[in-house]
This record gives structure tokens, sequence and C-alpha cells, in this order.
DNA sequence: ACCTACCCATAGTTTATCTATGGTAACGCG
DNA sequence: CGCGTTACCATAGATAAACTATGGGTAGGT
């Protein structure tokens, strides 16, 4: 029985659904690969799970935030390819103010700034 | 029955208990002083429910990051006032560069950084 | 023939926050 | 002096997002 650490998660709660839909802005992609893009842009500090990205994927959908067609990948695989729509475009600005608001909120409350 | 917007978190998940021993650094304070501390020096956008502000409170306790004892408030109430301990301050430590370091990471994710 | 990398998806568990509730005590006010 | 309001603590139940675990399918290499 070995003595394990205290597991941390591997990417803020509440901001992965930001990250994907930035990711999407670049170009359509796969699950698969916006995994391995959001692992690599972040120097592998960020892992999205398998278990998070697809329940992920099927509340954008839900949402109407990015749409999926399935086509063939470079390797010759069938793959599904998510594209951000404009009401994802929408979406992913105002996920992005929050998200700024908070840190700038959090930074405020983490500094020692002395008021009056 | 009125329309309602969908809800928004009133703070980041995961970063409760940071801010907490971060407001514990300046002095002891009671878990009202604390949601109060945090409300204003955030400028009213991080709002600490009593029901996750008493359960953190536990945990850190739990932990041994902060200890407790009841005092009477300047308003001549009993209160718990809560003080961070030594592990409480290192923790404080370990969080806040973890926290940094997510931050930093999704900054890399969300600008548009091109490599090579 | 097998193994590995690629790719999708869901069920079940865990954890953190919120909502709702309930209680005690001091103070101001009519 | 009763009554409402503010200050304060605490827990139970609901909700949501992420994690673990699992299962399956296909292409390419050896």
């Amino acid at each position: 029985m070995v003595t394990r650490m205290a597991k941390k998660p591997d990417l803020l709660p509440g901001t992965l659904d930001m990250l994907i839909l930035k990711t999407l802005t670049r170009t359509p992609l796969h699950g698969y690969g916006i995994a391995l893009s959001i692992k690599r842009l972040s120097d592998d500090v960020l892992t999205v799970e398998e278990g998070s990205l697809y329940p992920a994927l099927q509340r954008l959908l839900l949402h109407g935030w990015v749409k999926a067609e399935w086509k063939m990948t470079e390797t010759n695989r069938r793959a599904r390819f998510y594209t951000l729509t404009p009401a994802g475009r929408k979406q992913l600005g105002i996920e992005m103010s929050q998200f700024e608001q908070m840190i700038a909120a959090i930074g405020r409350v983490m500094s020692d700034a002395r008021e009056a």
C-alpha cells in the first residue's frame, strides 16, 4: 500500500469550456486534437482527460456553441470535427471577460493593497 | 414564473481556501468578517456564501491550517476567531504558486502565441 | 496476428460550491 | 418591553463539473 499524495486537479474548474472554445477559434479539430492542443500550448500544465472532454463537447453541442461533423483525419481515421459557431464565438467573449474579471478580483484580494 | 438567467458562480471553484488563508495573514477574523473582507477587497466581485464559507473553515481546521477560538467582537457578540497556523501559511504558499502556474498556462492557451 | 496509437463515448464516483434552513444573541426602536 | 434587524454559526440537501474506470472501434506497423 503506497502512500499517495492528495490528487490535484488537472485544470481550474470552470475554465474547460472556455479553453475548448478558444482552441476552436484557430481551426476545427476533433476531440483528441483539442486535448493535445491544450496540453501543448500550456506546456503540459493543463491536461484534459477524455472523461472531462467528451461530456464538455456534448454540452457545447447542446448549447449550439459548436457543431460537429464526421470526417477523415490526415491519418485516415474517422473522427468528429468540431467547429465554432457564431453563438459559440459570442459565448467565448462572455466567458473570457468574466474570467478576467474574476482573476482581477482575486488579484486584488491576494495582493496586500491597503485602502484608506 | 419569472424567466431567470443562468446562475454564474460567485467565485472561481478551487480558489476559496486560498482566499480565506490569505485573508487571515492580515489578522485573525471570524467567519462573517472573512466574508466581508473578501467581498470588499474584490470590489463586490467575489461573494462567499455562508454555505460555502463554514464548510471551508471546517476543512481548514481539520487540516490544521487554521485554529479557532471563541471571543467577543467589538460589538459584544460571541464569535469564533480563526488564526493562520504555520502549516496554514505554508499551505497558502503552495496554493498560490499552483494557482499562478495554472493562470499562466491558461494565459498561454488563451493568447494566440504561435510556435515554430 | 498482435500491438500500439488514435479516437469516441458513457456510467459512476468525488468534490466544491450553492440553496435552504435553522438557531442564538445584541441592538435600536416604537 | 416586545419586535425587527443585523451579526454570527452551522448543517443538510441539491447541483454541477471534473475525475476514474470502462468499453469499443479502426489504422498502421512488425
